[in-house]
DNA sequence: ACGGATGTTCGCGC
DNA sequence: CGCGCGAACATCCG
């Protein structure tokens, strides 16, 4: 359940789930979800815990309540947030859950357990290490085309690798930097240190609008590949080799950049 | 049955 | 120090 778009349907819903009744209880397994000491401090500090915000930044959910409660949240590969009712069947792979005052259970499933969470009190959790050293968050900053090349210039790597960089921008994955490359026809492995301004721009086009889209479209859809059978696939490039180009009709490719799957148009994205 | 999957982090080698 | 690469994490799906 990874990637900006679905962290922040996450957001929108812990945020109405969260804002009518107090938590009651908080219980989780001891499993690696937690870091050290962490699940004792979740099951202390959140009973009785009343939400004061939810934000996102990148890809992290940083849930806060009054009394200088703090709750971040990493949904790793495979992690989502589930509401039951009390009364409900607990969901597979919940690994620690949330128990309002009213009844309604939250549960965090994570079959891989790549996902994360901290707890943190007394500190604002924007402040965090993990937090300030993201980069520019699309839907929260905006992205700067000009402050998006500085960055981008500076590395040799691939220019997908570099979008996928945390420190770059936050909230790309390996979808939306396949998706916004396609958008910019940029190919996937030229070298960042290669882009300039008006690539720059293409890219930070490309990135709102496959955000833009993907927000716009139903989260069982987004999340496609962990849904599985039965959905289709909303995304115009990703997983998509063998089928013909949105734009051009062309053949897509595959090739493998950074260690991850990258589709591309070999028209549209020349080779570098 | 085998291979790959939305992410992050670590170790190793150059 | 930068960077590439592979592995690891644990499970599911086609």
């Amino acid at each position: 359940m990874p990637e900006l778009p679905e962290v922040e349907h996450a957001a929108r819903t812990l945020r109405a789930w969260l804002a009518g009744a107090p938590i009651a209880r908080a219980r989780a397994a001891p499993t690696r979800i937690f870091r050290s000491g962490g699940r004792a401090l979740f099951e202390r500090r959140l009973a009785g815990a009343r939400l004061e915000r939810v934000d996102r930044r990148g890809k992290m959910l940083l849930l806060s309540f009054e009394g200088g409660v703090g709750l971040l949240c990493h949904l790793g590969m495979t992690g989502k947030w589930v509401r039951r009712e009390g009364s409900g069947p607990v969901p597979p792979h919940s690994r620690a859950r949330l128990e309002l005052a009213g009844g309604a259970v939250l549960h965090y499933c994570d079959p891989r357990l790549f996902g994360r969470i901290e707890v943190h009190v007394g500190l604002d959790l924007l402040t965090l290490p993990s937090v300030r050293a993201l980069g520019p968050d699309p839907l929260v900053d905006g992205i700067d085309p000009s402050a998006l090349r500085d960055r981008l210039s500076r590395t040799g790597r691939a220019v997908k690798v570099a979008l996928m960089d945390q420190a770059v921008i936050a909230g790309a994955g390996n979808i939306y930097a396949t998706e916004a490359l396609w958008h910019a026809r940029i190919h996937p492995a030229r070298p960042a240190s290669s882009i300039r301004r008006g690539d720059a721009v293409r890219i930070a086009r490309g990135l709102e609008a496959s955000f833009a889209a993907a927000l716009a479209t139903p989260v069982e859809e987004i999340a496609y590949l962990s849904e599985g059978r039965g959905v289709d696939n909303p995304f115009l490039v990703y997983d998509r080799a063998g089928e013909p180009c949105p734009r051009c009709r062309r053949t897509i490719e595959k090739t493998t950049i950074g260690g991850r799957t990258s589709a591309f148009c070999p028209r549209c994205q020349r080779a570098p």
